[in-house]
RNA sequence: GGGCACGUAGCUCAGUCCGGAUAGAGCGUCGGACUUCUAAUCCGACGGUCGUGGGUUCGAAUCCCAUCGUGCCCGCCA
């Protein structure tokens, strides 16, 4: 309802200037402070004032004389308030906020009829996923979650590197190294497994004798040329490898929960051509350059000082050239793209953006959100090295300190209904992993972070359960109530100041939606679902339901319900799971 | 050296894109509220030169310039 508000006052005001004889090219609507009662205002006088020759107050006054409410569905009253123009609500705006939040999909926009390819993680298949890299899954995972609800047709793609030198290095060392000679692995898993042999090679790499670390370099050279070459048993032998850490990964990433519909192996462009036809295209534009025996973009009519090589001077492609071709696929096959990538990525993206570009793509469709690296308070986390927090000992302890923290409630818990062992197992799992996934989410990506496992795990602060305990409240009404929101119910009986509030934040929850999915920036409904707690539980506090009057009853039965949809959607947008107790 | 981010209360963060009403939360500290629809809750107090210095504007945390601090990037790696 709150969108449908606001475009109403975009026209109440565009018309009233229009009728003053006043420019409309700027309306200054916004949100007023919270101790002013109205749900939007504007501060056109402010700037019309020298235009009309009268201060800003009179400006005001005669723009909101010139408006007439009863045109309107939601817009009410208009009063003024000094310089500012203030829109109130009617009724209306209140009782079909109310029955429009009845529905179980409340939030979710209509279908756009656009499909989106949201790619994100993407993490090279070299080992268990680490903390650093979790920020990826968790953000993308939100970000699909959100354009969905936005009313996109959504696909999520894992870019699968297995053309470069680190699976050459991998597929060597795993075919050279024994077991015998590797660590007990962390966990029974594939990834955990495999990452030993990984890691040992690169320290056979770093430490060997140079005569033997040259007779490993030819091998692994000879891995990637194959790859290039298009030979089916080098495919298979890297396949072996990569498929296996890969389907641990996988498993960790469930956990969050983030899956993919589809893994796209970089190969699969160097063996459907696609790559090559990107390099004879990039061959012949203008920008494209022959240096030291490199074709190379000279960029620098787009303010890039290096060139970009795109066929290396053996006749490999790089990186770049299959991610050219692997983005015109995606153009082809989708309406829109979306990446999530680490800061470090930055430049690339840029230069990615630059050569499709030039390859005579409209990159307009193509858009990418950066965050920032998870890092140690001592630096960052490599598979490589092994420095690092596997995510699966996070979730783990996140899970473990989650259930001590139920049980330690369990003792004082007033409610009359006993939990199962299940139940708690399920709350601690939901709290635990939600709390996880709520810390990364509700900040701005661009942030940098540096791991703490207390900060990571706080169950206080500002975090899941303390929205997802609404939803549990929301649920015991309801359950308490043992009888169904009734559908007519007179929302005017809504008129205590707790009741608007969360009416008013009820309808909020779709241009929350639209505007978080417009700007990729699924921390915007992180902040939503903890202004919706905080005015939840202040009417929580203030208007008990099931010993209201009849009628009374009814109404906030229904209010209840409204709230528990929007809660209960806006966390699975963010993922977090929504308990129906606690 | 160049480019891009980030800098808001003791700590962790919203707000910055799109300038407007006394800069908002949480944690911590201090003081209150459970025979009540679940206290993982709520109420109150204390706490801020919005890194710094200029500029634009009726108005700047927000825009511009400069500067300091931190992080990332500047490969025929991915």
């Amino acid at each position: 309802m709150f969108r449908a508000f606001r475009s109403e006052v975009e026209t109440a005001v565009s018309d009233a200037l229009a009728a003053l004889d006043l420019p409309t090219d700027d309306l200054g609507i916004e949100e007023p402070p919270e101790d002013v009662p109205a749900a939007l205002a504007s501060s056109v006088a402010f700037r019309l004032a020298d235009e009309v020759g009268a201060p800003p107050p009179n400006v005001a006054g005669d723009v909101a004389a010139e408006i007439d409410p009863a045109e309107f569905d939601y817009l009410g009253d208009v009063d003024t308030q000094g310089p500012y123009v203030n829109f109130h609500v009617t009724d209306a705006y209140f009782a079909d906020t109310l029955d429009a939040a009845q529905a179980g999909d409340y939030g979710s926009l209509p279908d756009r009829e656009t499909s989106v390819v949201v790619e994100h993680t993407s993490a090279n298949p070299t080992g268990p996923v680490h903390v650093g890299r979790a920020r990826n899954p968790i953000l993308g995972d939100a970000i699909a979650r959100l354009l969905e609800y936005a009313g996109y047709d959504v696909n999520r793609h894992y870019y699968v590197n297995d053309a470069g030198r680190q699976v050459a290095v991998f597929t060597w060392a795993y075919e050279t190294f024994d077991e015998s000679d590797l660590p007990d692995p962390e966990r029974d898993r594939a990834d955990y497994e495999l990452v030993r042999y990984y890691r040992k090679g690169n320290d056979f790499l770093e430490t060997a004798d140079p005569d033997r670390v040259e007779e490993a370099e030819a091998e692994i050279e000879a891995i990637m040329q194959g790859l290039e070459e298009g030979d089916e048993a080098v495919y298979d032998r890297v396949a072996r490898v990569v498929d296996n850490v890969l389907s641990g990964m996988k498993e960790s990433l469930a956990r969050l929960p983030a899956e993919f519909d589809e893994f796209v192996k970089e190969t699969r462009f160097i063996r459907n051509g696609d790559a090559d036809d990107v390099v004879s295209r990039l061959k012949e534009s203008d920008h494209s350059v022959y240096e030291e025996d490199a074709w190379q973009l000279d960029l620098s009519a787009f303010g890039f000082e290096k060139n970009l090589v795109f066929l290396r001077s053996d006749g490999t492609t790089l990186y770049t050239t299959r991610d050219l071709a692997h983005h015109e696929w995606k153009f082809d096959n989708y309406d829109r793209a979306v990446t999530v990538l680490g800061e470090d990525h930055k430049l690339q993206a840029e230069q990615l953006r630059t050569a499709l570009e030039i390859l005579g793509n409209d990159t307009d469709q193509l858009r990418s959100t950066f965050y920032s690296w998870v890092n140690l308070p001592e630096g960052g986390m490599s598979t490589r090295k092994g420095t690092g927090i596997d995510l699966d000992d996070l979730l783990d302890e996140a899970v473990r300190r989650a259930r001590e923290e139920v049980e330690s409630r369990l003792d004082t818990r007033i409610r009359s209904d006993e939990l199962t062992e299940d139940d708690v197992d399920r709350i601690a799992h939901q709290v635990g992993i939600g709390a996880v996934r709520y810390d990364i989410v509700s900040k701005q990506p661009t942030k940098g972070i540096t791991f703490e496992w207390e900060r990571a795990l706080d169950f206080e602060a500002q975090s899941a359960p303390y929205v997802q305990y609404v939803h549990a409240r929301c649920c015991g009404i309801l359950e308490e109530a043992d009888e169904s929101p009734a559908a007519d119910v007179d929302a005017d009986l809504l008129d205590e100041p707790e009741e608007r509030a969360l009416l008013h934040r009820i309808a909020r929850f779709p241009a929350v939606v639209e505007e978080a999915a417009d700007d990729l920036e699924p921390h915007v409904v992180a902040t939503y679902t903890r202004d919706f707690a905080e005015t939840f539980n202040a009417f929580y506090r203030e208007c008990p339901v099931l010993t209201a009057s009849a009628e009374r009853r009814a109404a906030r039965l229904a209010l209840v319900a409204a709230a528990r949809h929007t809660v209960a959607n806006a966390l699975d947008v963010l993922g977090v799971a929504a308990p129906d107790s606690m």
